[in-house]
RNA sequence: UCCCCGAUAGCUCAACGGUAGAGCAACCGGCUGUUAACCGGUUUGUUGUAGGUUCGAAUCCUACUCGGGGAGCCA
């Protein structure tokens, strides 16, 4: 007796074998020719595995001939080659446990598709349908690719705090990490101007999340070559979009030695290997979005593969929208930042495949990308994709101490709060590079997803924070 | 946060000033190596909440709540 996963059921050369398998029922069919047949699941992998239950069985009457979706059950019985069209095997059952059953009365999940907003309203049982079988599979593994790629490139994997104290970087709102009492207690309101007192507070002073990891990733570069950083990240920014979530992971290389070039060398290939682990490791699941989610997905994904990435400055990008007859909704001209309509026309109209923008006007970047010798533009880069959008966003760092100083006052920051980054440039400075991106931005593009909320098992956004 | 659209049975929707219906699901039965099975029958509603207009409101008006799309911010 071998305990089989349904994946491994399902491969030819599981037949002969005599297999306990366990999992939940999809859907039932009966015949009157002496037996049913059930599709089970067991999350590992995208098909189901049909099990032949015969009439004989003990408890057929009783069990399962009631058997509805949900129910979890252990069967044993031997896995044969299966006669009809559908599947290559199918397990004929000797004995059917039982292990969980679900009311088909009240089991909120049907044979039948249903829309995702109704499964976000359970969002703790729609990890068992199809498409979030497909979705938490597919996360998984490019989670792996991220870890594989960036190994096999010399990287070390870092770990930046998530409680931070820099509120730095214009990256958002921040969410308050605090013990204060909110209300009442005598430090809530004896600081100064009658606010918290943030020196009696857990840390001595106002903390956050973090809202990115770059700045303490960069020191790391500063001594340890190329690192990345893979981890959650939270925006208390109200934003209602299809696109954003409060809480998200973000994957954030940083590269000494690296210049903007290098960059995004390494941002395309990034993406195209991606893309390919998707479709060599998750070919049923790519099937599956392909087919159900976004007929147009596949074909997009392998002009990708099959692209290079056009490279083209901000002040190039500018002049060929200011010339290209479209009416925007929004005005088009040097100096002013790019929207949505924008970077849509230039990467599926114009150029139709991905492009990197870059070197885009100071006066629209934070204070750390690397001025130009034009002085009026920075190391800037911004990857954009068909269908989605920008997807990645990265820059060659500012090295130079008195410039990077300089351009902290230039946006209202105060060097002084930032003697430990500024460290980086007093000693041993090294241009370095880098780029950020979200894990689930990563998912929408790989799956023809539409809504961010459904790519992610537990979604956090305004006014959301259940399960 | 702003602009649109929506909320009716468990799910997806219809009824568009005259008193709520279909498909699916569920339940019962039939049939079949079936595979989003098929065929017949049965059950299901404070029409999101609170007000208002009207002889009469699911339908018109107001507010609120929730959901969707677009925008901004961004990843």
């Amino acid at each position: 007796m071998e305990k089989l996963t349904v994946w491994a059921a399902r491969q030819p050369d599981a037949v002969g074998k005599m297999a306990l398998v366990r999992g939940w029922v999809r859907t039932r069919r009966d015949s009157k020719g002496g037996f049913s047949f059930i599709e089970l699941n067991d999350g590992s992998c995208q098909g189901n595995l049909q099990i032949v239950a015969p009439a004989t069985l003990a408890n057929y009457e009783s069990d399962v001939k009631k058997l509805g979706p949900g129910a979890a059950l252990t069967i044993t019985g031997e896995v044969k080659a299966s006669p009809a069209k559908g599947q290559v095997t199918e397990v004929h059952a000797s004995a059917i446990a039982v292990l969980g059953s679900a009311d088909p009365e009240s089991y909120p999940l049907q044979k039948k598709g249903h829309s995702f907003e109704f499964l976000r309203t359970i969002a703790h049982l729609r990890p068992r349908t199809n498409t979030f079988g497909a979705i938490t599979r597919l996360r998984s593994q490019v989670s792996l690719t991220v870890h594989q790629f960036f190994h096999e490139q010399g990287f070390f994997y870092i770990h930046t705090p998530i409680v931070t104290a820099s509120d730095c970087e214009g990256a958002g709102e921040l969410f308050k990490v605090t013990t204060l009492p909110l209300e009442g207690g005598p430090a809530s309101t004896s600081g100064p101007g009658g606010g918290p007192d943030f020196s009696k507070d857990f840390f001595g002073k106002p903390a956050f999340l973090t809202v990115s990891g770059q700045l303490q990733a960069e020191a790391l570069a500063c001594a340890l070559g190329r690192v990345y950083t893979f981890g959650p990240t939270f925006r208390a920014e109200n934003s209602n979009t299809p696109r954003h979530l409060a809480e998200f992971w973000m994957i954030e290389p940083e590269m000494a030695f690296f210049d903007l070039e290098d960059n995004m060398t390494l941002a395309e290939a990034f993406i195209k290997r991606i893309i390919r682990d998707a479709l060599e490791k998750c070919p049923e699941e790519m099937a599956f979005f392909h087919e159900r989610v976004d007929p147009t997905l596949r074909p997009r994904l392998e002009a990708i593969l099959g692209s290079d990435f056009r490279r083209v400055p901000y002040t190039e990008a500018v002049a060929l929208l200011e010339k290209s007859g479209q009416s925007w909704e929004f005005p088009v001209g040097w100096g002013r930042d790019l929207q949505a309509e924008h970077e849509r026309w230039l990467t599926e109209k114009h150029f139709g495949g991905p492009v990197i923008l870059f070197d885009y006007p100071r006066t629209l970047k934070p204070f750390y990308m690397r001025v130009n010798e034009d002085g009026r533009t920075v190391r800037a880069m911004d990857v954009l994709v068909p269908g989605v959008g920008e997807i990645i966003g990265g820059s060659q760092r500012e090295e130079r101490y008195d410039v990077l100083a300089e351009r902290m006052r230039e946006q209202g920051l105060d060097p002084a709060a930032y003697g430990w980054y500024l460290d980086l440039r007093r000693y041993g400075t090294v241009p370095h590079s880098g780029f950020g991106l979200g894990l689930e931005r990563v998912l929408l593009f790989l799956s023809g997803m539409a809504n961010i909320r459904d790519v992610i098992a537990f979604p956090r956004t305004p006014g959301h924070a259940e399960f």
